[in-house]
DNA sequence: CGCTTTTGACCTGCGC
DNA sequence: GCGCAGGTCAAAAGCG
């Protein structure tokens, strides 16, 4: 496995340690409740410091409860305009909300490497979004984490990956 | 040979 | 109760 990521990585292939991806972030996820992006906001939080960040992506996170995965988590979090954590345990929690953290990345491939390995277990079209979604579930085994990964549909340069879960072990690379 | 991908079917939750 | 949409399963095929 492992897409081609030859080019676009600037340095190296250890990209695991230094976040490194070979795509560009650009927007930060939604939750359960939210029903859309922040898409053209001029005032959307890069990062923390709001500048560019150079060789490293522009992430942002959310967390629905609890922390995000701990040690094992690439996504240390930047909160964004200290909005983030108005939803953890906010009202009627159902069943147990289990972690969840989503983005949106500019990228030509899908298959964004994070550092984990992850076995694709279906395909999906959905409603309001012409391409087909991806299910992958992380291939350590006993290792509870899935990912969604989608084209959005208003933009089809953009890719919505959707984690959910955390890690039970360490990373691949 | 072992692991991943593919793909249709099946299951479940929700709104009407 | 029914239909729809989203999510998962699992058998078969493909690949290194």
């Amino acid at each position: 496995m492992v897409p081609n990521m030859s080019d676009d990585i600037s340095s190296e292939g250890d990209f695991s340690s230094h976040h490194q991806w070979p795509l560009e972030l650009s927007d930060y996820l939604k939750f359960d409740g939210g029903d859309h992006w922040p898409d053209d906001d001029p005032d959307q939080c890069h990062f923390s410091g709001g500048g560019h960040v150079p060789n490293q992506l522009i992430y942002q996170n959310s967390i629905e409860v609890g922390d995000l995965g701990g040690s094992n988590s690439h996504f240390e979090g930047s909160s964004c305009s200290g909005g983030t954590r108005d939803m953890i345990n906010n009202g009627s929690q159902k069943k147990e909300a289990k972690e969840r953290f989503a983005f949106r990345t500019r990228s030509e491939v899908e298959i964004l490497d994070d550092g984990y390995k992850w076995r694709k277990y279906g395909k999906k079209m959905v409603k309001n979004n012409p391409n087909p979604r991806n299910y992958y579930r992380c291939s350590e085994e006993g290792c509870p984490v899935k990912k969604r990964v989608e084209r959005d549909g208003n933009d089809p340069k953009y890719v919505i990956t959707t984690y959910e879960g955390v890690h039970t072990h360490s990373s691949f690379y």
